[in-house]
DNA sequence: TTAATAGTGTCTATTAGACACTATCAG
DNA sequence: CTGATAGTGTCTAATAGACACTATTAA
């Protein structure tokens, strides 16, 4: 093989919707460079794995499932100086979770968390990890007004009112109930009816449970006001 | 460095309009594997070199120009097998460039040539590159909807009627030119008035000539119908 | 009952798309 | 003049956002 040689690593913005605030997944790194600082889970390719299977790989690692989770590539850094080790090529993925148990099940790494973004100081994270967090949830914020995403926030069966929670945490301000209602169970194959209602409608009337659709495309979009 | 090291490589979906269609630009391979085949140009990242950096040094070398042509990161594609030397994962980024001098100025390829996609075997293409040339097409089509990224392949200075054959050149369908024209001419930070006008109308009203604005999303979007 | 949430209807200002119409050129 | 393209105005159906109103639960 020709020219230079690189080491190919994948790290991922893995997010998820806590206390109706954008939470990402950090670790605690427990070896040099960086160790003690923050950073996204995320490894080495093994020789033979595909992107995404170490990608999906990384995932289950650090947070113990994998299934149903959304995963796609988000961008490629390269920077020359980025790896004090030498120089490293990370694919980052983004991966949007549903809230899921306490602690992270099944993790590797020393510690790993669910941090609100807007508490995460990009500069005190390791390597370049506060560029590539920053546009992951640029990306997330953006999906979510085309493409029926937001509903890979909540659990598989989820109500209108859960997926408008995740909206308003990933863009930070409120949404009219009302019209949001309309605007979702109206875009044609956006949400599945169940059929069954939720039984713990604590001081309110019940609400029909959904499950995802099959549309990839929302025309027209929800817009972030 | 621990674990694999693999080769980095850069690849260019390079698109323009040429008689009103979607051109992509492909050279014959020079070299083994795939030689005497079409692929996207490219080639690998030198030592100490960015990746955005070795993108452009390539679009310089095979077109010869690259002042003024958008260029952003497509995606990374690094399947164990796409190369047959050897674990190589190449970096495809996206290239929107205004209509130009015919035949690829100071190309070091064999040959480079402008070939409408729709004319494009997939198959047919080294490597991958079929595969990437279809993200690619896809993207720009969709970024045409909700950017103003149209007026990247128009020259310094365009007419709304040279805006909006890009628009029927990229999506493949004629679009009511009175509506375009009070969509985009409205559309704020989109086109900037020159003040001047074309001299040479031939058979109709002289039009205004614009410069690209300062806006980088297009609120609300033109569909692609 | 009250308080709370789910869901529907309605009004208004805005918009997309269709297309009539005017403006300005070449020949 | 005719024919072509540039650009504006207008009409209509559809839509977003505001919000009144009904439905169904817990306490």
């Amino acid at each position: 093989m020709p020219y230079m040689q690189v080491a190919l690593a994948v790290d991922l913005v893995v997010l998820t919707i806590r206390e109706h605030r954008l939470c990402v997944l950090l670790v605690e790194r427990g070896i040099e460079p960086y160790e003690g600082l923050a950073a996204l889970p995320g490894g080495f390719v093994l020789p033979g794995e595909d992107l995404a299977d170490a990608a999906y790989r990384e995932l289950a690692e650090e947070t113990g499932i994998g299934d149903g989770i959304h995963l796609e590539q988000l961008a490629t850094y390269g920077a020359p100086g980025r790896d004090p080790r030498g120089r490293t090529v990370s694919v980052a993925w983004l991966a949007l979770a549903p809230q899921m148990a306490e602690p992270v099940a099944g993790s590797d790494a020393s510690g790993a968390h669910w941090i609100p973004v807007d508490d995460v100081n990009g500069e005190a994270l390791a390597f370049d990890h506060g560029l590539i967090l920053k546009d992951g949830v640029e990306r997330a914020r953006a999906k979510l007004e085309y493409t029926p995403l937001g509903a890979a926030f909540c659990p598989p069966e989820f109500t209108v009112a859960h997926l408008r929670a995740v909206y308003e945490a990933v863009w930070g301000h409120p949404l009219d109930p009302r019209n949001f209602h309309r605007k979702v169970t109206r875009a044609p194959g956006f949400l599945c009816p169940t059929g069954r209602v939720t039984t713990t409608a604590d001081g309110g009337r019940p609400a029909q449970l959904f499950t995802r659709g099959d549309m990839d495309v929302l025309n027209p979009p929800i817009v972030r006001g």
